[in-house]
RNA sequence: GCGCCUGUAGCUCAGUUGGAUAGAGCACUUGCCUCCGGAGCAAGGGGCCGUGGGUUCAAAUCCCGCCGGGCGCGCCA
């Protein structure tokens, strides 16, 4: 059911007013506008059954009324009543010209209404604790907040992206602790020292001591551990951001953790929570807020412990400190992406926040990614490493670019099958609703066919390379009127000019996917498109050059929703 | 137990916020490279949209109950 809708032109916006300005007592709320279900029934429906019952006006009679109104000049071409439609033919000449001018005149800004303009967006996103190689599971993190980033830019806000280095804790303790007793440790054996730290924590009380102890001095600003604790999460940080960068995931701001021990404004916060009898001392010496006192309702996850009997903070401590300090940057979307694990405590940081006339973040929330066996679980090995997922890829991918591209050197061939790796793995978690799991299949996600990224960058790379043999600069300026010979030409200027509706529809649900079924969309409209209509090899010049300017709105939109995905085009491959 | 999320073809997912005959891909069957790139296209089979009620001209979509899956629930981050 293709409910396609012309944003680009104002003609739902023109029919809504006509109809409120012929029509007592209706607003344009009342106005569904919908598409039908067949290219045949035309390009835009009008549903009148609300409509005639509230205007209490039988429906046929109400369709003969609305009929004149609607055939807006000269786009309407033609309006129909079926059953309770009202069904419009648009003009095809007339209003793919007018699309695919816009197109070609906004190239790389196509799509966007610059709807943040003026204004500022501040994105949270990954945080992978610094203790191992991220897997796919916690990448989707990355590629959700990398991808939002860029729809936030895109539409125009100023947007700055951030990384909270989770540089503390007890976990980092026994990481540096252990970091010690091994000579070079790099970056490939920091998970086997973590997971070897851990097994000891829990065997030798004595060493789960000292990672406290460890953890202690830290807090307390001892330079040498803190010099210690820097090198070691640095060096896991830069480790992880390098695979991340593989998958073209780059940040403006990095906030260490540990920046964020004591805060002079939280504390002040605090006080706020005790004026209202929520902050107390609980039996164990643990200072603690209940939030029931800020309008919590439930039993579970009433109390919220900010610090520990001996004094040191808890995460929720720092992280409440630094949520405030970004609250500063003076952002009108302050975002961040957290796994559903987090829900509660989001809600539980919100509520303190909100209770003290802060702003609480707006959080977008993602569900895990399961293998098909089962949960990833480092521990059990069953884990999909990013960078093993890379390298796989990108291994099979060279196969066939150096089939398929022989005459490029090694540098070029390499380069693009790296893009096709990075391809398959953003677009099989990104097409996925954030909120859902993702059921990850390794096989379906390396074999490029399909509903896949590499299908994407192929019927671009099939566009770039009827351009290439056109031999010439395909020109912008778009006769009139345009020829639309086959459905095939129609149905590609319907679903381009749903693009900049589509990127409003993804950054106001905060929702990468809508991108993804878009470009799958289009990218099957377009070899519906290649297979039936030649375009070099026709006679007629002008349908030659219409389709040559058809191929070219259709790769510059295509290559807009790629870059949105974080997938870049190659020339060929 | 309580709370949030989720259930659509054998499998993985869409379904533009309540509209017409529920759509793709994988897998299976059948065609299509002397023709702009077969990582492709065209066609076929396959559905009680978890289930039982309700709301209305109209429900996969909204409300309630039940069942299955994910996540969480006081010194982890």
């Amino acid at each position: 059911m293709s409910r396609s809708v012309f944003k680009v032109l104002d003609i739902v916006k023109k029919i809504k007013s006509v109809l409120v300005n012929n029509f007592e007592g209706i607003n344009e709320k009342d106005i569904l506008i919908s598409s039908p279900p067949d290219i045949k029934l035309g390009d835009i429906a009008i549903p009148l059954f609300s409509l005639s019952k509230k205007l209490n006006f039988p429906l046929p009679d109400l369709a003969e009324k609305c009929i004149p109104c609607v055939k807006i000049e000269p786009f309407v071409e033609k309006v129909e009543r079926v059953g309770g439609y009202l069904n419009l033919y648009l003009n095809r000449e007339i209003v793919a010209r007018e699309i695919i001018q816009q197109v070609l005149l906004q190239n790389v800004q196509f799509g966007s209404s610059f709807s943040g303009k003026g204004k500022k967006a501040l994105i949270e996103h990954t945080s992978i604790n610094p203790n191992a190689s991220p897997h796919v599971g916690r990448a989707r993190n990355a590629m959700i907040g990398d991808s939002l980033s860029r729809l936030f830019r895109f539409e125009g806000y100023d947007t700055e992206v951030h990384y909270y280095v989770n540089d503390m804790g007890r976990q980092i303790g026994l990481l540096v602790l252990i970091s010690g007793e091994i000579e070079n440790l790099d970056f490939n054996g920091i998970l086997e020292a973590y997971v070897r730290a851990n097994q000891r924590a829990e065997n030798d009380p004595e060493f789960a001591k000292y990672g406290y102890d460890l953890l202690a001095k830290m807090e307390q600003g001892d330079e040498e551990v803190r010099k210690k604790f820097f090198k070691v999460t640095e060096m896991c940080l830069k480790g992880q951001l390098q695979v991340l960068k593989r998958l073209g995931v780059e940040y403006d701001f990095f906030d260490r953790e540990s920046d964020y021990i004591e805060s002079e404004e939280l504390n002040k916060v605090l006080e706020v929570l005790k004026a209202k009898g929520a902050l107390f001392i609980d039996e164990e010496q643990r200072l603690t807020v209940d939030l029931s006192r800020l309008g919590y309702t439930q039993e579970e996850g009433r109390y919220f412990v900010l610090r520990r009997a001996n004094g040191s903070s808890m995460y929720g401590y720092r992280d409440l400190a630094y949520t405030i300090y970004k609250g500063h940057r003076g952002a009108d979307e302050d975002i961040i992406i957290l796994g559903e694990d987090h829900k509660l405590y989001l809600q539980q940081i919100s509520l303190i926040l909100s209770s003290a006339g802060y702003k609480p973040p707006v959080p977008v929330f993602y569900s895990y990614i399961l293998l098909k066996e089962g949960k990833m679980s480092t521990r059990q090995g069953n884990v999909v490493l990013l960078s093993d997922f890379l390298d796989t890829a990108s291994v099979l991918a060279l196969k066939r670019v150096q089939e398929q591209c022989k005459e490029l050197s090694k540098e070029e061939q390499n380069l693009i099958a790296e893009q096709v790796a990075v391809s398959a793995i953003r677009f099989a978690v990104l097409r996925v609703t954030p909120t859902k799991n993702v059921i990850f299949d390794i096989e379906s996600a390396l074999s490029f066919e399909g509903d896949t990224g590499p299908y994407l960058q192929y019927s671009c790379a099939r566009i770039k390379s009827i351009l290439r043999k056109y031999g010439k600069e395909v020109h912008d300026d778009i006769p009139e009127p345009f020829p639309v010979q086959q459905n095939e030409e129609w149905m590609l200027v319907r679903k381009i000019s749903e693009f900049p509706f589509t990127v409003l529809n993804s950054i106001e649900q905060c929702n990468p996917s809508i991108i993804a079924g878009f470009a799958l969309d289009l990218a099957h409209i377009f070899t519906s498109f290649y297979h039936t209509c030649p375009v070099l090899h026709v006679d007629e010049e002008e349908i030659k050059i219409a389709r040559l300017q058809l191929c070219k709105a259709t790769l510059q939109t295509m290559q807009n929703a790629l870059y949105l995905l974080g997938i870049s085009v190659p020339e060929r491959m």
